[in-house]
DNA sequence: TTGCTTATGAAAGATGCTTGACAAAAGTGG
DNA sequence: CCACTTTTGTCAAGCATCTTTCATAAGCAA
């Protein structure tokens, strides 16, 4: 007796349908994406028309011919529209504006503080939005989809942040309801970590479907791919990690109240506290970063035991998950290479064979393009789903 | 650029989508059906006499008129055929017959060596199946799935065997083709633990999207339930977290070769050597309950020792997965209360409290029959998906 | 240039869903 | 007890959609 029986997704052959075939940005052939999505020729000549219609495809030069006329080809077409994409951090701000593939157009970024509020940030928000789509010469209505990462939980179904501990004001804030004042999309928020999981995972993995990602800054924090879509989670607090108990952190006090988490001992924040002396204060983990890459013996070695402490908790993770790929990033993972080499080492020795064979551990791709690339990545998908296609369609 | 585009799933509104409105077990009108689906009457009358054909639905009783004619109810009708549900363990087997409801209507079981290779236990399923369906009366072409639970990892997709621990002869054994030879019907293979998380899911937590399960018993391990669906990992190795490193564990051996395993302490495996004394010699995780029934302080203590153990590594899951219940089961939940009261004290200690809120810690409560009942339901939801109703129709 | 091959586009036919209409069935009030 | 009301279930017609078929267009080879 299933509790509520599973909806059924939206019908495959719409012109939303047909969409989701040709996103890959590969031109294909009218025949092609018949037999791709069992419709015949005619009906996709129609559904072609639509998308045509709508800008999203355009066509391309001919296939070469294999005897008699060649075919005409048609590819997805990024440039029809635009996304936003906004990366909030604590004490940063990012924004861009990308194609429908994720790729840069334009950016800004700014000091930011926020602890300000909702208001101050969504402002600045918006203006830098239209002053960015000004600058490209594009109106307001190009605009698809907007994302925006925040440094908090958020019930992604609603775009609120929930009990967030570093954002005062915003608890539950409709963010949506704000952003759409003056600027007519779907707007989806999600946690930071989150969207730099899916950032990487959409720019630098491809056809990987069970990735851990593990974002290493001032705290620790993961963003769980499972089956091919993120895992929020029942209350949409998975992925973290930083509060598990450590037993090599003992009683180390952590900003969480508790004691002997992971955090306490691995994060950005703890190492600039231990590797701090009277004459040399390191306040951020950038500083850390730096000073490793200056060849400071014992801030490298504090960064690879920061490795092992956090490739101990993802063991498990490992073990339970049995992902494809762990991917280490944020900020202290500018130093990847000593920090990866931690996580490896204990990963590749504490856990089963079977899990590990395959289990490739590495640094970010992405970079520092995980989280904006991610938020792109959000609004895309929505401005792109087939419901969202069909609404246009019927416009 | 999506590696592969999101197939969409099955039209809603065919025969098998309308069933699964049904098979909740409520009866509905033809009219509450039209609004639950968006279907217009007619169209949802055909369906009904589709599904009639097929006898998945029967009419009920009329239901009351409210001031005119009264409208005749369909419901499902879970007896129209049954399935196979098979649970093979290391030295015992269970088989029974389930209506598509998952009630069971006869079993039987027998002492079985998985280790004397996949054609014996194939045998005595078939053999098995066959003998209970005919004392209910039924004709093999009655039966509309077989479901199998093993005692290792399975490759889900073909139904495979991969490089078991302790069923020698059984890797990469085709089972479906096996059971295939005298049952037509499609197979579906997992591993126990993934099949009894399925059971516990589908009878006794509805409603549930994010559960972990957890069998305790000579091993331990776990099968994992999120956004709804099962989960099995990049290898189909997900909820391994037996051989997961415990502090507490030292360099206690494990059966697996490595040492400071979980199951090293934590499992009936280890309980009953820890127990055993010159005089009191303990061989079965049963033994050890059997003990602790009897009041044995000790046994009681070490189980809810191996409670906290199993704890400690569940805190990381929480945290990691963040899910809405957890599930104690397998032999050593028999004595449930010690051993969950272990567990609890260490989760809701050590976990963030957003996390634990709302986090449900419970002994099993579908007990002995988890793993038959998911094995059934695993055969249950094969029979009745939209697309094998398409096919039974066609044909 | 002509014939062959292959792809496109438009028209015709088939299928399936919906709308509207009507008959059937049971309660309600006289 | 009978007529009326109300809701249901089914039938027929209309409409949209998809597919099949056919004519046309475009390149390649002789």
């Amino acid at each position: 007796m299933p509790p509520l029986p599973p909806l059924n997704g939206p019908v495959a052959s719409t012109a939303g349908g047909l969409l989701q075939h040709l996103r890959d940005g590969r031109p294909r052939t009218r025949a092609e994406l018949a037999q791709l999505t069992g419709l015949s020729r005619p009906t996709v000549s129609q559904r072609i028309d639509q998308l045509l219609e709508l800008r999203l495809v355009s066509p391309v030069e001919d296939a070469a011919s294999t005897g008699g006329r060649p075919s005409s080809q048609i590819a997805f077409n990024p440039r029809a529209q635009v996304v936003v994409a906004a990366d909030l951090g604590a004490l940063h701000a990012r924004l861009a504006i990308t194609d429908l593939d994720g790729n840069l157009l334009a950016e800004t970024s700014s000091a930011h503080e926020i602890g300000e509020g909702p208001e101050v940030s969504i402002d600045w928000i918006l203006h830098s939005a239209h002053e960015l789509l000004a600058g490209l010469g594009y109106g307001p209505d190009r605009v698809a989809g907007v994302g925006i990462g925040v440094p908090g939980p958020v019930e992604f179904s609603t775009g609120r942040p929930i009990n967030p501990p570093i954002m005062p004001g915003w608890d539950r804030f409709d963010v949506p309801a704000a952003i759409r004042q003056s600027l007519d999309a779907p707007v989806l928020v999600d946690n930071d970590v989150n969207i730099m999981a899916l950032g990487e995972l959409s720019t630098s993995w491809p056809g990987v479907t069970d990735l851990i990602f593990v974002k290493v800054a001032s705290g620790i924090g993961a963003g769980i791919v499972s089956g091919g879509t993120l895992r929020r989670g029942a209350q949409g607090a998975a992925g973290d990690i930083g509060h598990v108990a450590l037993a090599r952190a003992a009683d180390a006090p952590c900003p969480c109240g508790n004691r002997g988490c992971l955090e306490a001992v691995a994060s950005g924040r703890a190492l600039a506290r231990a590797l701090s002396t009277a004459e040399r204060r390191l306040e951020r983990p950038s500083d850390v970063v730096a000073l490793a890459k200056s060849g400071d013996v014992a801030a490298i070695q504090a960064i690879r035991q920061a490795g092992r402490d956090i490739g101990e908790v993802l063991t498990v993770c490992v073990s339970l998950m049995n992902p494809s790929t762990i991917v280490i990033g944020g900020t202290m993972a500018q130093a990847a290479e000593h920090l990866v080499a931690g996580v490896r080492e204990v990963v590749y020795a504490r856990s089963i064979p079977l899990s590990t064979e395959h289990l490739t551990i590495a640094p970010s791709r992405a970079a520092g393009n995980a989280a904006i690339s991610g938020a792109a990545q959000l609004a895309i998908d929505a401005a792109l789903s087939p419901e969202r296609i069909a609404r246009a369609l019927g416009a």
